[in-house]
DNA sequence: ACAACTAAAGTCAAAGATAGTCAAAGTCAA
DNA sequence: TTGACTTTGACTATCTTTGACTTTAGTTGT
């Protein structure tokens, strides 16, 4: 109880990030070596890298494979206006809850938009706020609500 | 002489309110671990946190599933958020435009909400929002959305 | 050069570990 | 008696861990 979350996954996105922040925005690790740093197996690697360092996270990850391969890891810094012009492009007519969660939770991760502002679009066009449009008409009442906020968040 | 709770999910509650002082606000918790302390089915701790942790309770609650999956929940509540929420109550079921118009200037009048914010929420809760929600329901929806805005205002 | 070997990294799916949902059944006070 | 609140549990969704198998790149012997 209390404690905060220590799962093997999580603990090595917390080492890359360090070294991330060591070297100034990009590293570079070996799988095998990380792995058996934190006794797990190597594809657990790629688990780490795929759900936490996606380019939808920020990052761009390049490697290679044989003798002296390597992971390198970049973080990259998106333009703001196009990242929200790409998001709002994304939306479309109709989005459902999940997809728009995740839309936001991308925005907070590049630094786009504040925690605050995440909540609040999060309440904004979470299923609760839709509850009273009827079903059909849901996912679109919410990239319509999703878009207006967007839009004006950043004008 | 202070009523004592007696029902489990009080009891919950309880043990719950005490982690957050304990924690000064903050507190971590795991269903399956916290359901075996108090011998009830995991799901009666959705059922807890639901029912009294909500953000209209001043909370925000967050969760992972999975190995290692944690429930978060955060003590939020403050003074002008008891403001809010008479405004809130006075919401009700369904607005028109005009009178959400009318009552987020009265907001940002009194000094409730910045500017800023007032306009997020004449974005999110205006006409072209509820372009795609059938007309009979625009009223409804653009209350649920507002309230659901507001709740969340001063997380 | 080329083939064979070695040393990485990649893929994918199964198994494990949590949390979420929903509705039926139970309880209790007005 | 009735309606709101509580308790349960079956079923679902999501996230993590593991390992067998595949692909690619470099190295070495002929």
């Amino acid at each position: 109880m209390m404690k905060v979350a220590t799962g093997i996954s999580d603990m090595i996105a917390g080492f890359i990030q360090e070294m991330l922040n060591q070297a100034g925005g990009s590293a570079e690790l070996q799988r095998a070596e990380l792995a058996s740093r934190f006794n797990c197996v190597p594809s657990q690697i790629n688990y780490v890298i795929s759900t936490r360092f996606s380019p939808e996270h920020g990052y761009i990850v390049e490697s290679r494979r044989g003798g002296s391969g390597y992971i390198r890891i970049t973080r990259v810094r998106t333009d703001p206006q196009r990242m929200v012009m790409h998001t709002v492009n994304s939306i479309g007519e109709a989005i459902d809850a999940r997809t728009a969660a995740a839309l936001i939770s991308n925005l907070t991760a590049s630094g786009i938009v504040e925690t605050r502002d995440a909540r609040l679009l999060m309440a904004a066009v979470g299923t609760q706020a839709m509850q009273p449009v009827p079903p059909e008409y849901r996912d679109a009442a919410r990239a319509s609500v999703f878009k207006q906020i967007l839009i004006h968040l950043f004008i």
